[in-house]
DNA sequence: TTGTATGCAAAGCGTTTGCAGTGAT
DNA sequence: ATCACTGCAAACGCTTTGCATACAA
């Protein structure tokens, strides 16, 4: 069904080479170095694509815009720096969330960002 | 220099009423009750007067466009249904969030939002 | 009276869609 | 030869802004 083409390779690629959650115009950006024609709407459409294949996840980082990363990944989270705007993947997890979920409730999903300083913007202090 | 106005106490008081977070929409019909002209500027307007005057807080669930709540509540958290997409207040938090944060990292705040049935939505099935 | 707040309409901005042309299989 | 994919531009939906009027204080 999800046929090649040097566009979709090239986000695909993006994404890979970042290894970490990206913007859809920091995508087109990246891409746009090994296609460059590549359009905006080329990038949503196989943003989409790509999510409804499973190839990648959205991430949402609460205030932005959605960011989007592999979805080949162990569970994780994420840490904003509030001072360069920077995402960083946290493999950790406080766990035991089920407790926090009122009766009769079914939790299935959940996502923690946790907001700070980098160290790059804490030593710059 | 906050000045009084039906405009602004009819969205202070939608917000209020509902206890839990709105979206810009939902306050704009909600507060149309009681100021009947209000337009989505005003409401625009006013949910950042009173973010600026501390009095109400941005809540983002991801994916989500931001919804509004009152900023004197304790420490909490929330739960959106995926099926019925209500978002719900959580007053509980899995602490010890610290140990997460990587070395040399500031952590200053957190969000965490758990997925998954209502009750509702769970009875129905 | 003075300056902020409001309503309306227009402008912005990121995202999505329509369409004719391109390219992968 | 098909049929999906692409680029471009127009359309969209939500949010913001400009401006003249209305209203608190």
């Amino acid at each position: 069904m999800i046929r090649h083409s040097r566009q979709r390779d090239a986000i695909r690629d993006a994404i890979t080479r970042a290894g970490r959650p990206l913007l859809p115009q920091e995508v087109h950006q990246l891409a746009q170095q090994q296609a460059p024609r590549l359009g905006i709407a080329t990038v949503y459409r196989n943003l989409q694509a790509l999510q409804d294949a499973g190839e990648v996840n959205q991430v949402t980082i609460p205030g932005d815009s959605p960011r989007f990363e592999l979805a080949e990944q162990p569970h994780h989270h994420h840490f904003k720096c509030t001072q360069c705007g920077e995402v960083t993947t946290l493999y950790a997890c406080p766990g035991k969330l089920a407790a926090l979920t009122p009766q009769g409730y079914q939790m299935h999903r959940h996502e923690l960002t946790l907001y700070g300083h980098c160290v790059k913007c804490t030593q710059a202090h």
